[in-house]
DNA sequence: TGTATTAGCCTGTATATACAACTAACGCAA
DNA sequence: TTGCGTTAGTTGTATATACAGGCTAATACA
């Protein structure tokens, strides 16, 4: 249909893109390095140049000057508001992390459910309702869905040995995601679960993902008005630094 | 004391965001073309082009082809959770905006105020609580604390014409900003002013805001948990649009 | 006067080239 | 074995050049 073809910079992107996506190229893996893609794809070095330094900005590589360039461990990601595993963020506290699963099955989707995820009432989806907690404390509820054709695996999942983010993000980085923020009176199950008192107040997150524009995920995440906050940094500078991981 | 200089584009870019930072260059003025930096500074085109390229990414100044570069209009930023002025918030969605001040002053500071805005007990500054309201119903309560040095008259301000967050932007904008998201039980006064049930939940933000690495405002910011939510969205390509805005 | 064309400036993209700085690995000498 | 210099490969920066395409305003023409 576009029969404008892409600049090749953003040909190059793309054709990387792809194969992190696909799992063609997995995390701390060797990216081509820029004299590579000029051989093989038989632009100029700073068209390649281009290509890598966007990928960078755009957090999918991580590049080092004298070493080269490697899929970005994608743990560390989102900037911004972190959407990152409740497990490491309890760990990095320094807290011990643990869980308790409630529901792990392969359900028929509400009309509600089935709305909201873009898909029909047929199609069936995987439905988790697990807690978190830090030092036996509960600290997050979550209750989430997740399209079956995207982690078909999902049901076989020791979800208490690897929590639902950090297992999706593992299938595919989420390059996409929508939250919405707001303050609840959680209902009396819920609330009881987070071993709250009656009219406390509850932080509800709802979260969108999506993976290269399909979305692949739908959950409600809630904390305990008095032990969560998010906190979030805005600025033009603000580039994270990557740790020292190993490469190969 | 560092004897190791900068590479050229960046001294560019520091160059054209001090201008903005002064005030030397307003929002929708002219910033100098790629040509003209070439002549002026000395440089290659694409030097220059890395520099204007860069100042884009990062939100200070919008480019288009044909026409310019210009400093951006930071009505219109921080791509995430928007930082923006209430009263466009509801405008926007086609209800009316009003507000009520309860108190506008200078005072001196308490020690806790004292601490978080890193100044001394002796610093007088400003103080403001207000309410805003959408169609007659209270939706925020404003708390309030500016750096008298950084708005010298924010005393003599009307903030029912113009509200705090926009006249803020209009002195300078703001450039960095940490904002806290927790859900807690507003006190007995808080939940007058916001028309809200007892017990009833409360979304509050407290938000800090630098300039030029400065910190120049802290604020909470309290809404009615069913009345108000976040909402936040997160991605690689993300690109705002930049509205027909007319330029000199 | 009204309309079409053109000239000129702007950014976007792409190439070729060059040198600097960094890093890991190898080889060689103490 | 240990230590050190060399070397090859990588990214970072910078320049010069070129053409394409978008936009505006001046110009030429009817």
């Amino acid at each position: 249909m576009q029969d404008k073809q892409l600049p090749r910079y953003q040909q190059l992107k793309e054709l990387i893109i792809n194969k992190i996506s696909t799992g063609d190229l997995k995390p701390l893996e060797r990216v081509p390095s820029e004299n590579q893609l000029v051989k093989m794809m038989g632009v100029s070095r700073m068209t390649a140049n281009r290509a890598l330094k966007e990928l960078n900005n755009e957090g999918y590589v991580d590049r080092k000057a004298g070493v080269g360039s490697f899929v970005s461990d994608f743990k560390v990601n989102s900037h911004l508001f972190e959407i990152k595993s409740i497990a490491d963020e309890i760990t990095s506290r320094g807290s011990t992390y643990s869980s308790e699963i409630l529901e792990q099955s392969l359900i028929q989707p509400s009309i509600d459910i089935s709305r909201k995820m873009q898909i029909n009432t047929t199609t069936q989806i995987f439905h988790i309702q697990m807690v978190h907690f830090e030092d036996t404390i509960p600290i997050q509820f979550e209750d989430r869905y997740v399209k079956s054709d995207f982690a078909p695996d999902f049901i076989e999942q020791d979800f208490s040995k690897i929590t639902p983010s950090a297992y999706l993000s593992s299938i595919s980085p989420l390059n996409e995601a929508e939250q919405v923020v707001s303050a609840i009176t959680p209902s009396l199950s819920i609330s009881e679960l987070l071993q709250m008192k009656k009219d406390k107040p509850c932080l509800l997150i709802t979260r969108k993902t999506w993976v290269r524009k399909v979305l692949v995920t739908y959950g409600k995440f809630y904390h305990p008005g008095d032990r969560y906050e998010l906190l979030g940094n805005y600025g033009p500078i603000m580039r994270k630094k990557s740790s020292n991981k190993k490469h190969d």
